[in-house]
DNA sequence: ACACATTGTCCGAAATATCAGACAATAGCG
DNA sequence: CGCTATTGTCTGATATTTCGGACAATGTGT
């Protein structure tokens, strides 16, 4: 998925509120929302309801207003809902209303078909990191990328450059301590991951290999924003036995097209 | 954009309450949205409360929530905000989930990266016409294709092709009469749009040149559901110049991968 | 400088949403 | 079949949201 990682982060928005306490019509949808994109896959009314700690005749009522709206749908013969057409054109409207944002996807679409390999544009989610966006390798080894999916920051190439601003004690207090073990039950020492930031921000781009997952090699670069600022990286995700002349060749473009994407000032 | 319209279709999101009537704030959320959508450009918060009739500590009150949950962001520095970040993970998530739907993504970018052309999918939404997901051209004639923009269905070749399954007298009912006069000031004669609607039944695509756009041929081929419904077409959108032998291989190629995005039973 | 318009926030009372629970219908299990 | 669980909807009173208006600050135009 991101950075090559491989499981979803079962982690339950469960942020509900404490039994009785009333909340406003507007934030349980966000939560609802929020709620859906974490669990990934179509779910029963009364699954949010527990789920997000709402009563269950409040969650129908607004499972039922955002059906009526599309931005929920009903999905199969089991009373399951998902996200619906309207978000669809609602994030549409988003990625290609701005003109930045609409040179990143072209940026995306034109490495994947020079190259062959996944492309990906990643950001940070509050303490994670997610795909923002993604374009496939259309060659055999296809990496599954969920965008959306937050994932730990140590488990990724991108984690080490965009922490690149943040001193080493912000960065200790900012990743959860469970962040450091990796899906096959490694653990990534802090003092490691620290100096890989530093050196990630010295160097101008960042590689791990089988962190997230054991047959990737993922390789990052900054995008920079109009103030030097990085939130968001150019990535590639290759098969982890990828030769080394190859690799070499796709971070040098990998930092080429994202050095074009930074903005002016950088 | 859609079946090669080219003027933004300014309806205002005008469906206000009467002044004092009180609404849901999830009310006031889905209309707001839906306003944004139509106006497909960033909006100052006061002028969204205007164009949605809604109070301004109201619209302040729903618009800082919604910017917390990156559900909408700040553009530029006027006090204008858009759609945000959130919004393309919903969509995303919504457009990757259904296997069916990745299928088509698939093809709009194959056939896209095969003939050089523009590639839409399209549907209804309401009474009105929308391109759901597009693919540009890569070549010299580039289409601007405004995903979700609402345009008249007598314009377009899909909607001759989206109506086939209603009798004249609904196709009557279901056409707002303004909506058979086209961009330039030529008017459609609705037998002539019945009649249009029962030969694209009958021959199973439709084609339509110099409606919405002048300088643009459309042809859409129907996606049908499992149960032989159509709710999706499949197009492409053309220079209105191409060669008839191009535009009969371009009709046989839609055709055929409309027909293979066709569910079972069709 | 002045006048007017807009922005973002705050306020309080009337309107009503939200909550917890109930009900009927349906589904699933032993 | 009986029992339990779940679903979708309905109910009414308390909690609180929504509305219209006000205020201070800022912006714009003459």
């Amino acid at each position: 998925m991101s950075d090559g990682a491989t499981g979803l982060i079962g982690t339950e928005a469960g942020a509900g509120p404490r039994h009785g306490e009333r909340r406003r019509g507007i934030d349980r949808v966000i939560v609802l929302l929020e709620a859906l994109l974490r669990h990934r896959a179509p779910m029963r009314v009364g699954d949010i309801a527990k789920m997000i700690g709402a009563p269950r005749s409040t969650t129908y009522e607004i499972v039922n207003s955002l059906l009526e709206a599309e931005m929920l749908e009903n999905v199969g013969t089991e009373g399951c809902v998902y996200f619906g057409r309207a978000m669809h054109l609602f994030g549409w409207a988003y990625s290609h209303h701005n003109a930045h944002y609409r040179r990143i996807i072209e940026t995306l679409d034109r490495m994947a078909a020079e190259t062959g390999e996944t492309v990906q544009l990643c950001g940070l989610r509050g303490n994670k990191y997610i795909v923002l966006d993604c374009r496939d390798s259309s060659g055999p080894f296809r990496i599954s990328s969920d965008v959306g999916v937050e994932v730990p920051i140590p488990w990724t190439a991108s984690g080490r450059l965009l922490l690149g601003h943040m001193s080493e004690e912000e960065v200790k207090d900012f990743i959860p301590p469970g962040d450091y073990k990796l899906p096959d039950g490694r653990v990534i020492a802090p003092a490691e991951f620290f100096s890989d930031v530093a050196l990630a921000r010295q160097q101008g781009f960042s590689e791990t290999a089988a962190l997230a997952d054991r047959f990737t090699w993922c390789m990052a670069a900054p995008i920079r924003d109009g103030h030097g600022a990085v939130n968001k990286t150019l990535c590639f995700v290759l098969p982890v036995d990828t030769p080394e002349a190859r690799r070499s060749e796709l971070l040098a473009l990998l930092c080429e097209r994202a050095r074009g994407l930074s903005l002016a000032g950088s």
